[in-house]
DNA sequence: CTACGATACTTGACTAGACAAGTCTAGTCA
DNA sequence: TGACTAGACTTGTCTAGTCAAGTATCGTAG
């Protein structure tokens, strides 16, 4: 459903990474956000140290402030530099920066690898929410819910196992949607753009339901995501993905 | 080593989302951002949709072009909008959002909690690098490179095992450290800024020597994490990082 | 010696205007 | 009809200056 994949043999990664393009170096403002990259790349502004002043940087580089201001601004917000008004710019702990990961859904993901993706509905009802999902969806236990469970192939395999829960107040017609044309989460972000998302992945076995709709052993290791969805405070959905593990694999980079 | 983590019960999530303060909505480039998101995020501006131009939102804003320019920027760094020079400023798919996963220390994750953490060191030499490694880390089979084993514990717990090739040209003296008292990726933070990583998440079962040293059984399902870093293209460090999934899991969150 | 205030320096944010470059449309000419 | 061009509109980027607000320092008055 989400989340880029790959699906190659264990414990590989893809090939050499790109190099990166970063926006044109004609751009002065590129200009001086290279060079502060660079340096704080090369250890000459290690962390917490001072870096130069915006005002240095005028005089350096012969544009205005507000260019340097806006390379250190976007260094800022790529969480490689700190800075403190009234003080000045300072190196970042480069240990507290942020990855990516990019969600796809899994259907597109299917489709631009050329590849067939069917899905096979097993539940699609109304439903008193369990008290076991209550908490974590943030809706009263028996509270009506909508719950599927669909599974999809990628050229007739199993890839995922989707159990999902749908706050019916945002999705009125959840259950009248064909599920095998269109995914849940792509329907759900036309009627509800997502918004605030949470997600969990770790590694563990599937219930023995998941075991058989996947056609895999109850010990093979699975990568199981929840996610539960949000807008405006209000629980829109909340999913469990079950993947086996030798079939589905996250990829993500990060580049400071 | 990495990656923010979290220790609980199967298929959990943590509680309610925070309110997520943006940035001060006094300042006016934050509220015309704030407009903005908040017509993306009702469905004004459904994905592809033309949103206003900067033309238009200066004339109901009464602010400058640079401070709804500088809102629309940063929406776009934010993958929430797309623009194109000559034509105008479209809504995104959601769908394509980034999420961010927070590198973090497990030495200083398992700190933050208060609790203990302890390493063993089970392998730390000079080691011909073997074939199968050589493709994804990015040197020639044979070429000598540095080789740790190490088991993180937090309160005498295994929550980690790290099996870590290191190129000796980034890190010469990478061996001599006291890897109980500062961990690999400390260490590498330290010689050498991180500069570019892939990672790949997946489940999968131990080796025999994990699942011993993890003291696991051999078919308890683990989280893997492989991570290779690089600096300027040059290969620092390949990682195989295995954790129980009963012990370990990942969290992360977006919000557009 | 301490407390206070002036000063210098820093970042944060904005304005008004400028030029460049890409895209679309409508009108004109062959 | 078809090709071309001019104009309108859009985003991308920059300059030079302004005002505000936070912080550190240093000298002076008590």
């Amino acid at each position: 459903m989400e989340l880029q994949e790959s699906k190659e043999e264990s414990g590989t990664l893809p090939a050499a990474p790109p190099p990166a393009a970063s926006a044109r170096a004609g751009a002065p403002y590129a200009q001086v956000k290279a060079y502060l990259k660079e340096g704080l790349a090369c250890g000459r502004w290690p962390p917490d140290a001072l870096m130069p002043s915006e005002a240095q940087l005028v005089a350096q580089f012969g544009v205005s402030r507000m260019t340097v201001g806006r390379a250190l601004r976007e260094l800022v917000a790529e969480g490689l530099v700190r800075r403190v008004q009234g003080v000045g710019s300072f190196a970042a702990h480069l240990l507290r920066v942020a990855s990516t990961l990019t969600i796809h859904d899994l259907h597109e993901e299917i489709g631009a690898r050329a590849h067939r993706h069917h899905a096979k509905v097993h539940l699609c009802r109304n439903e008193a929410l369990p008290a076991a999902q209550a908490a974590q969806f943030g809706l009263s236990p028996g509270t009506p819910v909508f719950h599927t469970l669909i599974v999809h192939f990628e050229n007739d395999i199993a890839l995922q196992c989707e159990d999902r829960f749908v706050n019916p107040a945002c999705a009125p017609d959840y259950l009248k949607t064909d599920f095998t044309r269109i995914t849940p989460t792509q329907y759900l972000l036309q009627v509800a753009p997502l918004w605030q998302a949470q997600y969990s992945i770790e590694a563990g076995a599937p219930t023995t339901r998941e075991a058989r709709l996947l056609d895999i052993p109850r010990q093979a290791p699975c990568l199981i995501i929840v996610r539960r969805t949000v807008n405006h405070g209000v629980p829109i959905t909340l999913a469990r993905l079950t993947h086996p593990g030798s079939r589905y694999r996250l990829e993500g980079k990060f580049e400071p």
